[in-house]
DNA sequence: TTATAATATTAGTCGAGCCTAACTTTAAGT
DNA sequence: ACTTAAAGTTAGGCTCGACTAATATTATAA
């Protein structure tokens, strides 16, 4: 073999569609997954067939399908190019929810890891950057609108120097240190320290989460737990206890 | 029959390819989209002869291929989807030229005609916006070497609010006129009225190239004549004459 | 517990899009 | 004009990924 890898578009939706179906009903069923991705029954038992060869699901006759440790793991980078890509259409250039959805699930399968980091950090940029943040993101929503009209940018760039001075000389506006815990849903802040230990600490850490890395709180459960934040692209879901040991510098 | 329309991937690729070599060797031979799109001879005969029943490319056995006037509007549409999306990955996300080329090849065949106008409109105002420009993409760039810094900032918004005081009272500083037969490559400038007749005229207006507009100078010939120009997403090659009747205001 | 409905699988078909091997046509060179 | 090389086509085969129709299993409910 050269190298038995490399998914077919059709296969990487069937592997997101069980990822997604699992997420919200424990395993997925032929039947959901047939529905999800609108095809008959017979191309998902087809589909199942090769993707269990892969080992990327554990699947036998008539019964539940659930991933593998490494389906799992391909099919959560996935998800992640499809968000990366919803991301930037929706919130970026500002396509309707429903153009978003379908043009991220087609253009996905073309994705490139360098391509989506890239992406990745593209779309946090535009948010992050004093320059830019939502601001500058609706100053193109007015230009798509009026057709090349520049006139709201004064009052943003106003906006902007002020982010700017936040930025660059924390220490005296704002250095308000807060944990991850104390944060509200909409709020982000950057990574000062990681006082976590064992398991959260890791895995934070391979998501290359330094300090500086900016994290936002994306909702929070009734009783404050758990909390999902969203960090470089990723979905984490947090308790409150593991949430405490995260120290950030508010942002905005 | 629904809509007998809708072009599969591969044959878009095969459009594509006929188009781009037909621009420079006048008509395209089995041969040549063979080598272009790295596929073998038969291959290229039975996509020619789909796309001949589709009355796209005008085709005999053993003769040379060109594109009927359908076929190269459709050609030219995806060239378009293809150029926006690299103007993207390698003007904004600023990935090397090859995963930019193979990219674009492979996500133009997703893109609608709703997303490409955005994504056009969206790389165009990048460009232009006074907090934008250049500076901007710059940030991105810096911002992506070294971690998470914005401290190329401070002097980019400077030059921000003078852009900005440009845009907006442009009577003080520059309201310099000029034809865009007069323009250097490179530069830029925004169409203040279209003095021009007939058919570039018309041409012009189909674009939606009204005053505002914002037009590119790519590449003028040695003896000023033609001269390559990008309005809105589209490459438009005019003689200098024509370029005489468009006057524009020059930015930046 | 047994009939019935819901789900899932098997078997076989089809088109798209690629391929190799063998053949035909055209272009070039002598 | 004749020979040969290059280019192009035909024939036939393969994989993928969908489908329908028929069959088998499992769940449900009387
Ligand atoms: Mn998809
Ligand atoms: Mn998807
Ligand atoms: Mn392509
Ligand atoms: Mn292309």
């Amino acid at each position: 073999m050269t190298s038995a890898n490399a998914l077919s578009a059709s296969l990487e939706d069937y592997l997101e569609a069980i990822l997604l179906i699992t997420k919200t009903k424990g395993a997925a069923r032929s039947k959901d997954i047939s529905k999800h991705l609108s095809v008959k029954g017979p191309s998902v038992t087809g589909a199942l067939r090769l993707l269990a060869e892969k080992d990327l699901v554990h699947y036998a006759p008539y019964d539940v399908v659930t991933l593998t440790a490494q389906g799992r793991a391909v099919a959560e980078n996935i998800v992640k190019r499809h968000e990366a890509l919803h991301s930037f259409l929706f919130e970026v250039l500002q396509l309707d929810e429903q153009t978003a959805e379908s043009t991220a699930c087609q253009l996905e399968h073309a994705i490139s890891e360098s391509v989506l980091e890239r992406l990745v950090r593209f779309v946090q940029f535009v948010k992050d950057c004093p320059r830019g943040g939502n601001n500058w993101v609706n100053g193109f929503a007015h230009n798509c609108d009026s057709g090349a009209s520049y006139d709201v940018c004064e009052p943003c760039i106003k906006q902007c120097m002020e982010n700017l001075s936040r930025y660059q000389k924390g220490g005296e506006t704002d250095t308000m240190q807060i944990k991850l815990s104390e944060i509200q849903p909409g709020e982000r802040g950057a990574i000062e320290s990681i006082e976590a230990a064992g398991t959260i600490r890791r895995r934070l850490l391979d998501m290359g989460a330094t300090p500086g890395t900016v994290v936002e709180v994306e909702r929070v459960a009734p009783m404050g737990d758990p909390i999902d934040v969203k960090i470089k692209g990723y979905h984490l879901s947090l308790r409150k206890e593991e949430a405490a040991g995260i120290v950030l510098k508010k942002i905005r």
